[in-house]
DNA sequence: CTGAAAGCGCTAACAC
DNA sequence: GTGTTAGCGCTTTCAG
C-alpha cells in the first residue's frame, strides 16, 4: 500500500489536515512543521494521490483531446500531430495532463467524450474538427463544461469558443493567385464534405471565381477524405471529365500528395499541365517533387491558443465567448 | 451538482449499495429492482463518477503513453504516431483510456510519470522507446506498477515485459541484400546513439558485413535525430569522406528523406550512385521519388501487442514477464 | 498555528 | 435480496 498523508502524519506527530497545509503551502502553518513534515514526506517517499483529491476537488486538472470520427486515419495527417503537439506542449506548462479519446465512429467517440465528461475524468475539453450537426457540441453546452474547437461552429457560434483561421478569405486569396496566373479553369479538392473547413474554404474559392467573372463548374467541385487515397480518387474523377482543369487548389497537403502522384501516373506534369495550390504546409510540401506551393495556417499556434483558451475557462467558469482568428500565409513554391 | 447513487437510491427507495449493485448487474438483485433502479437512473441522467470509483478501487481504467525525450519530434515521425493509433484501438476494445506524457526533456518526463503513477492516475503504462541508463524504467520497476516496454530493455531483460522486431537480424539481412546488390561500401545511418534500436540494428549491420569479409569502416557510421535534418547532416559527413559509399542503410524513413533530399541536391542520383535501404516502411517510403525499399517493422502490430500484453498485466498482476517478437519483411521498391 | 470532524461518490464486507 | 457501515486519501470548515 502506498504512503498516504495519515502515514506522514503520525511519523510527524501531527494531524492529516496540517501535513494537507503544508503541502499547498498553507501560510498559517509555522516553518518549523513544514520542515519536519516535507522531510518525513521525503523520507517515506510520500506522493500526493491525484485521484482522492480530484474527488474533493472535483477536478482533475486533465483536458480531453477529441479527435475527428475517421480518428484511425487523423493520426496519419499531420494536422492532426501537429495540433496535438501544440496543445501538449501548452498543457505542459499549465501543468494539465491530456487524455484522447479512442473511438473510431462517431457514436463510440460521443461515447468517449460522455465517459470523460460525466465520469469527471476531466476538466475541460479540445476538439480538433468542426462538422455539421455534431452533437458531441450539444452534449457539452447541455453540460456546461468547459471546451474550444479547433475550427468554426455551424450554428450557436455566440455560445462555443473556438479557434480558427479565416478559411473562406484564405481559400479566396489563393484562388485569386491562380487566376492571377492566368488560369481560368480552376478545380477545388476539398476534405468531407460537413466539415465545416471544407465549407468555409469552397465559399472562399467560389467568391474568388465570381468576382473574376468565372463560372463555376460543379463538376470541378470535389469532396473526399483528408488522406492520400481522397486525392487519388479526386483526380480519377477529374479525368473523367472531358475538359481537364490547369489548377486546382486542395485543401490538404496530404490529399495534395496524392492528387500529384495520380497526376504524374497520368504523365501530366506540375505545374505546366495543372497547377496546384495546397493547404496546411506540412511536412509534405516541402518533401514533394516539386515542392507544393501551400497556405499555412500556422497550426501550431492554433493548438497553442485553443489550449491557452480552455486554461482560461477552467480557472474561471466566467470568462466569456472567445474567437480567436490565427493567422494564415501563402507559401509560393513550385507546384503553382 | 451533479447526480450521485444517492439521489437514485433516495427516488427509488432503496439504499445507495442497491444501486451500485445494479450498476455491477450483481445478480442477487431482483430483476424488479434493477428495472426500477435503471429507470431512476435515466430519469435523474445518472452517470457514475469513475474518480470516486477509482479511489476505491484503486484502479483508474487508464493507461500512460510515455513518448520518447525528443517527444516534440516523436509526432513527427509516423513510427510514433502509428504506433499510439494502434494502443487508442486497443485501449479502446479493451476499454481503457490513454493519456499521454507532456514533458520535454527527460527530467519532465520522468516527473510526468511520477506524477501518473503515484498519482494513481494511471494502472499502467507503455514506453514508446528504450535507451541507455533510463532512469524510468528502474522507477517503474521499483514502483512495480505494470508497464511494457516497445525496443528491447538495455538490462535486466528477465523483468521487463516489451515487445520489439528483431532489429538485429532485419539490419543484417537488409545489409545482406546490399551485398547481394554488390556493394562494398555500405555506410549505416542510425538514430541518436544509444536508443537500443539503434545500437541492435548496428550489430546486425556489422554482423552482415564481417561475414562478408567486408571490413568495418567507422566513418560510415552515422548517427543523427530521426529527422529530415538528421539524415541531412549524415549525408554532410559523407561527403566529407574521400570516399563515397555506394548503398547506406537508414534506420528511419523520415531520415532517408533528408538523405535522399541531401543526395539530390548533390546531384547523386538514386540508387545508381547512391543505393538506399530503410526502416519503416511508413507512408514516406511511398511517396518518396524514387519510392524507398524499406524494412517493414509492422508498427501496428507492435503497438497492438503492447497494448494487449499490458492490459493482461493489469488484469493479473501474477502475469509472467513476456517478451513478443514481432515479424518483419523487406519491402523492395525503386531505392536499391 | 494546529486538530477534529465531515464529506467528496463510490464499493464491499457484514449483517439480517 | 437488501440495508448498514466503514473506508478509499484527501481537503476544508470550524474550533480552539
Amino acid at each position: 500500500m502506498a504512503v498516504t498523508i495519515r502515514d506522514v502524519a503520525d511519523a510527524t506527530n501531527v494531524s492529516p489536515s496540517t501535513v494537507s497545509r503544508v503541502i499547498s503551502d498553507n501560510p498559517r502553518i509555522s516553518q518549523k512543521t513544514k520542515e519536519k513534515v516535507r522531510l518525513a514526506m521525503k523520507e517515506l517517499g510520500y506522493h500526493p494521490n491525484f485521484i482522492a483529491r480530484s474527488l474533493v476537488n472535483q477536478s482533475t486538472s486533465v483536458i480531453g483531446v477529441v479527435f475527428p470520427s475517421s480518428g484511425d486515419t487523423a493520426f496519419q495527417n499531420p494536422f492532426f500531430t501537429e495540433v496535438l503537439r501544440a496543445i501538449s506542449e501548452g498543457a505542459h506548462d499549465e501543468k494539465f495532463g491530456i487524455q484522447l479519446t479512442t473511438g473510431k465512429t462517431e457514436e463510440e467517440i460521443l461515447n468517449d467524450v460522455v465517459q470523460m465528461v460525466q465520469g469527471k475524468r476531466v476538466d475541460g475539453l479540445i476538439l480538433l474538427y468542426s462538422r455539421q450537426d455534431d452533437p458531441i457540441i450539444d452534449y457539452l453546452l447541455e453540460q456546461n463544461i468547459p471546451f474550444v474547437l479547433v475550427g468554426q461552429p455551424t450554428s450557436k457560434p455566440d455560445h462555443i469558443t473556438y479557434v480558427d483561421n479565416d478559411n473562406c478569405l484564405a481559400a479566396k486569396e489563393g484562388t485569386e493567385g491562380l487566376i492571377h496566373l492566368n488560369h481560368k479553369k480552376i478545380a477545388f479538392i476539398g476534405g468531407v464534405n460537413g466539415l465545416m473547413v471544407t465549407n468555409k474554404r469552397l465559399a472562399g474559392y467560389k467568391q474568388a471565381l465570381k468576382e473574376a467573372n468565372i463560372p463555376i463548374q460543379e463538376d470541378y467541385i470535389i469532396f473526399d477524405d483528408f488522406l492520400i487515397e481522397g486525392g487519388k480518387h479526386a483526380v480519377e474523377k477529374l479525368l473523367a471529365l472531358k475538359e481537364l482543369p490547369t489548377a486546382v487548389l486542395v485543401t490538404d497537403d496530404l490529399m495534395a500528395m496524392g492528387v500529384m502522384q495520380s497526376l504524374n501516373e497520368e504523365g501530366l506534369r506540375i505545374p505546366e499541365d495543372v497547377a496546384i495550390l495546397s493547404f496546411n504546409n506540412t511536412i509534405f510540401s516541402v518533401l514533394s517533387n516539386p515542392p507544393l506551393s501551400s497556405v499555412d495556417i500556422h497550426i501550431f499556434d492554433l493548438g497553442l491558443e485553443a489550449i491557452s483558451q480552455l486554461v482560461k475557462r477552467i480557472k474561471n467558469p466566467e470568462e466569456p465567448v472567445s474567437h480567436s482568428i490565427i493567422p494564415y500565409e501563402i507559401v509560393i513554391r513550385s507546384s503553382c
